[in-house]
DNA sequence: ACAATAAGTTAGCCATGGCTAATTAAGTTA
DNA sequence: TAACTTAATTAGCCATGGCTAACTTATTGT
């Protein structure tokens, strides 16, 4: 219907197309992450991390979580036997750490900006997941610029 | 295994609830915004959008792009008749320019920060879908103020 | 100890968003 | 016009992450 589109931009689109691919890859690490940074919370306050828990914590029904740790426990990030608790493993432990790490980042980020506290929590949440390390250190050094 | 899990802290769970559940939310539109603002892109640089370059803008194969389409048109966002090229609906075009505005503030925010420009496109594509609307005025606020 | 309750799992459904292979339609060129 | 090439669609596969209903296991209280 039109022609055919010759190319004036051609350099750009390879950068565009790495730009989606890793929004991608970051969707497949997201559950992941906050599933690792929940379990290490519940057993930082209550000494195990439970199902239950975990399902109350997201807003998902039990099966949905008992689903997802099959796959942590696949990709070892958790020791889970059925019906007992569910356990770190060092992978997961670190995995947690810094996930937890870069949350608490991207809060005290936004809230030295400020953004309200509640926003922040909640904007962080989905976020803290496409922030990459640059980007990372950057609001690392303006929130402690800030609140010194 | 262990206590039943006392309540110390039941307020904080429900508000967790909603940040998970809100993330879960914009997910589900991502692709949607993605697809109509790259669709605006592509009629505003070439006259038309095809499904060919779509594909290839967001480095997945064309059957994909005709599957993400069916959607769009079931949303109303495009019209689309088989073999023919895409149009965007009204409700379409304002959602692209909405997103093409939220899209550029990411960026503009981030390089006014000090993220390297090509970090900070990287970066705006995951992020823009989760900023909210308090801090996508702080980021506004901050830009503006820089770069004046 | 055992009945009742709570937690966890399994089975089976759905929508989404990837893919390849095969087919069909459109566009270009000899 | 007919052949060839390119674009688009369809069919059918897979993984993920939701869900409900049904069943099993553990825990608790009497
Ligand atoms: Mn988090
Ligand atoms: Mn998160
Ligand atoms: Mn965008
Ligand atoms: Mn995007």
């Amino acid at each position: 219907m039109m022609k055919p589109h010759s190319n004036p931009a051609t350099r750009a689109v390879e950068d565009q197309v790495r730009q989606f691919e890793s929004v991608r890859t970051a969707h497949q690490s997201e559950i992941v992450e906050d599933y690792v940074e929940l379990i290490a919370d519940l057993i930082h306050q209550y000494g195990s991390a439970r199902p239950k828990d975990i399902a109350e914590r997201l807003g998902v029904a039990q099966p949905t979580v008992t689903k997802n740790l099959a796959r942590l426990k696949r990709e070892k990030l958790i020791l889970h036997e059925p019906y007992r608790s569910i356990q770190l493993t060092d992978e997961g432990r670190q995995l947690a750490a810094s996930c937890r790490k870069r949350h608490r980042t991207v809060v005290e980020f936004l809230i030295a900006l400020g953004v309200s506290s509640e926003v922040a929590e909640h904007d962080a949440e989905g976020i803290e997941h496409h922030v990459s390390e640059e980007t990372l250190q950057v609001f690392e050094a303006y929130a402690s610029r800030r609140e010194t």
